[in-house]
Parts: C-alpha cells; sequence; structure tokens
DNA sequence: TATCCATGAGACATATATGTCTCATTTGAG
DNA sequence: CTCAAATGAGACATATATGTCTCATGGATA
C-alpha cells in the first residue's frame, strides 16, 4: 500500500530530530543533507516544513507511549508504573524537549495530544497519592511538573556521560518520592 | 557619556526578551515593532542579530547575579543563601530560560559566564552539605540539575497562575531538601 | 527485458530577514 | 532659541529559505 518507500521518510525524520534538537531554526536543506537526502525528496515526502514538524509531534509522542507501556506492562502499582514511565522516558527526553519549544504547539491536535498526556499523568499521580506515595497536601500539578523536571535533569547527566541512565532514573525517582512523599508526615492530622 | 539615549536602547531590549522568549526565531523588525521603535534604529544600538543576542545574555546575567546578591545579602548560613536565591530566581527564570538554548552559547564570553555561574552554585551546595542540609552521597552535579529544573518547573506554575511565587519557592525548596536531604538517614554508618 | 516509480540534481520564482544608507523630523541640552 | 544628536521612515542590495517544477537516472518488479 505504500506508494513511497520508507526508508527516505525514516531519515529524514531521524536526521531532522537530531538536527533540530541542537538547533530548531535549521533549514530544510540541512535535514536533507543530514539524511544522505536531496531537498526534492524532503518534500516530496512532508511538503512543507510545517508538516515536518507535525510528523515530528506525532513520531515522538508514539515513540514515548510505546516505551511507557513497554516498560509499565501489567504493573498494579501505580507508583511502580510511574517509577518505570520515568526510567523508560529518560532516553527519550531529547527529542520531547525540542518539542515543548510552543512553535510546534501551534497544531492544534498535537497541543490537545500534549495536554491528554499531562492530564493522564495527573491522574496517575493521584492513584499514587492513594497508595501512600505522594503527600495530599501538594498540589498534583506541582508533583507532575516536577516529575516532568527531572526526567529532563536525568537526561542531561545521562548526555553528559555524569551518571549512567540506572543512576539517573534511581536519583529522579528518590528525589521524587522523598521529596514529595509522605515520610515524617505520619504525625499529622 | 551616554552618546545615545538609553531608554530605546532599554525598550529594544525589553522587547527582545519577551519576543524571543516566544518564539526564539523571530525577527528584527518583529522586536523592533514591539518596542516601538524603528527597524534602524535596532541596528544603531546593536549592529547585529547576533550582537543583540549577546547584549541579552550579558544583561540576563547581570539581573540574575544582582536579584541574587540582594536576595542573599549577608546571610551567613550557605543553605539560607540557596534558598534565598532559589525564590529570587524564580521570576528571572524564564529569561534565563530562553538564554539556555544554545544559539546564544556559541559566543566564548557568555558561555565561559554561565559554566562560572553554575561552578558557584556547585560551591554552594557543597557548603550546605557541609551543614547537614544534603546528602553527601548524592553527586552535587545532580543537585544543581535540580534546582536549576525545579526553578524552572516553579516558574510555570507561577506563569500559569496556578500558584503564588511564594507557595512555588516553598514548594520547590521542600521538594529539593526532602528530595536530596539527610532525613531519615540517620541511622546509617 | 520492459516498466514503473522513487530519487537526485538543479533551475526557478517567491518571500523574508539582514544590514546599510539617506534624509527629514524630533528631542533635549545649553 | 539654536544646534547637535537621536530617531523614524523607507529605499536598497544581499543572502538565505521555501516550495514547485522538470528531467534524467537507477533500482525493483513483473
Amino acid at each position: 500500500m505504500d506508494t513511497i518507500r520508507p526508508t527516505s521518510r525514516d531519515a529524514i525524520l531521524e536526521a531532522a530530530f537530531q538536527t533540530f534538537s541542537k538547533r530548531p531554526g535549521a533549514s530544510l536543506a540541512e535535514i536533507a543533507d543530514h539524511a544522505g537526502v536531496g531537498r526534492a525528496t524532503l518534500h516530496r515526502h512532508f511538503g512543507s516544513r510545517e508538516a515536518l514538524m507535525a510528523a515530528l509531534a506525532q513520531t515522538a509522542r508514539d515513540e514515548l507511549n510505546d516505551a511507557v507501556d513497554a516498560a509499565v506492562g501489567n504493573t498494579v502499582s501505580h507508583t511502580d508504573g510511574l517509577r518505570r514511565a520515568l526510567a523508560a522516558i529518560i532516553p527519550l527526553a531529547e527529542r520531547q524537549w525540542f518539542l515543548a519549544q510552543e512553535p510546534v504547539l501551534q497544531n492544534p491536535a498535537i497541543e490537545a495530544a500534549y495536554v491528554a498526556d499531562q492530564a493522564a499523568l495527573c491522574t496517575a499521580i493521584e492513584e499514587a497519592k492513594a497508595e501512600g506515595t505522594f503527600d495530599p497536601n501538594v498540589p498534583t500539578r506541582w508533583i507532575a511538573e516536577t516529575y516532568d523536571s527531572l526526567i529532563f535533569a536525568a537526561w542531561e547527566m545521562v548526555r553528559d556521560d555524569a551518571l549512567t541512565a540506572d543512576q539517573a532514573a534511581d536519583l529522579a525517582w528518590r528525589t521524587l518520592t522523598r521529596g514529595l512523599g509522605t515520610e515524617g508526615l505520619a504525625g499529622k492530622t
């Protein structure tokens, strides 16, 4: 059914991720070069810069959801799910990252997906609160922001070879759960 | 001594901060418009886009250092200094933020200043470790990354009116010190 | 082998950003 | 008031990015 060979498309997407992550203003010619592909081919696949960006956002979201689903599996504990998802997202943080710059979020469908993902995170955090993992007095959204921020921090450390992925994930999880957990609050009404 | 009136320059810098924060690729014409200034005037003051970016970076760094110095004052406790600095930086986070995008960091002088600031933060964290605020087993750089990340998270919450500046600062400090503190580790060797 | 189709190279028109320059006007200081 | 400096408007040349189009090539398939 594919009327166009997939390899060029994939190469362009990969090159776009790598190049735009470092310089969001890079030209399409640069992307095409990096992908080892003619500039015309890039336009055949994506039509416009905007279409390419939308495809990148879609691809990144799919990758993220696949990784999270695979990591969480059929874990019953929401707390465990959040911990595993955190570790799984760290290696993907860079791609998610450059997409968070809003020029991409102009697209309504993409923004809607982003909002839905954030809502899902908040729901999971509420469940973990019920499991006693987080202090109910801390706003759920602050926990979510911290969750995302620590993933980014962990990715930076791993990128710079300051920590292994496992070490970074453990530190991030420790920071999150001790910082926002219920430990030491048992005495409070 | 000023051969050029300062008001235009300041208006341009302010407009550039606001506009570039939202869209780093904005044109200089857009900046000039936003500043209520002719495009030629912008070039008279800054010569080139690159020069403008360097001026923005310099200005932002000065603002940050001034705010931190004012907040820290003659506080003797390094822990307290870090807490006060955190609260002081939150309102400035957006400006620091867009400067972290690397096109600006190409400038060697600016990058050097950035590295020096990070080193100063790490030194302060080491001192706070000595004061018992942070777990000595946690890498200092992880604490620094967490510090920066939580400032950004706090700024986002304040920007969206989800929290007041004070609430956000308290939550960030709690997350940092409980998450990476020595509480509950007393029993360990 | 013959055919189809994605591709690469590159021409082309268009749009936009950048930086320079000129000139008339305004503003502020003396 | 007078003059010098800063400014705004806009022309101008240049560079670069974008998107479209054409045509020849090469590989895969029937």
